[in-house]
DNA sequence: TATATATTTGCGAAATATTTGCAAGTTATT
DNA sequence: AATAACTTGCAAATATTTCGCAAATATATA
């Protein structure tokens, strides 16, 4: 497992350390967008709060980690490999997942732009059935 | 001009005042999305900062506004009727505008979910030409 | 049209997420 | 093993966004 994250961050061109190891490790036991606040909290070692700002920042730049946005003031960061998509309930704040799958336009934006294309943000915002 | 932003606001259950009048007056002098502090600094008349956020919420809840983030730590506004998504460089900032159109997704995810929506977020993310 | 009710605004202050600079520590390179 | 490159911790700063409350404005009712 740590072997694996490992091979991950050196596939990518990124150092290797013990930070960005327990930041993905604790990435991995959560099954929905996390905030920093709640890795923070998971993370097995001591990391200063800036650094797992920067971490992650390193990490979604290389396409390793989703980073997500609810509108609530707060990111959110979720394992690229399964990431997902939500509606979010402007309301009451309920989200659900969707599984809808946006990847098959990359390649073609990447041809039209010339841009590479490492992630990319997908949430859709409306009114749960409660609310409306 | 006016009188369209006024039926506009009725139409969607929202009271009529001059702020969000100006609000909007001042959304459709940019093509591409607007900050908070851009707006405030195109809107004719003088508006307290805090009216222009509420106001804004209310019309992105409403569907009126689109609202987008590019990862730099603002919010990002535009008339949801002619929005749009980008690319983003992650290294140098620069976007670029696509025609991805993501609505067609919306009447499925409306049938599994049982959610009412009202609008969306989508922006892709990578290295643009130079800085790849 | 006048009155009552509901909603919105302005103001200042507060909360809070995120970023920065720099020295020390770690990792990668030669 | 030594040098260069990059990352981290710390504390402080920055900046966006939110909050409470009284006054003002808009909408609904009679």
């Amino acid at each position: 497992m740590e072997y694996m994250y490992n091979e991950l961050l050196k596939t990518s061109g990124l150092s290797v350390t013990q930070q960005r190891l327990s930041i993905l490790n604790a990435l991995s036991n959560f099954n929905q967008p996390a905030t920093i606040e709640q890795l923070a909290q998971t993370i097995d070692i001591h990391i200063n709060t800036s650094t797992i700002y920067r971490s992650l920042r390193v990490l979604v730049d290389a396409g390793i980690v989703y980073q997500t946005d609810f509108r609530d003031g707060v990111s959110y960061f979720e394992f690229q490999e399964d990431h997902h998509h939500h509606v979010v309930c402007t309301s009451c704040g309920k989200q659900e997942r969707i599984d809808v799958c946006i990847g098959t336009h990359v390649p073609k934006i990447e041809k039209s732009t010339g841009y590479t294309i490492t992630n990319h943000m997908l949430e859709f915002f409306g009114l749960c059935k409660n609310c409306s």
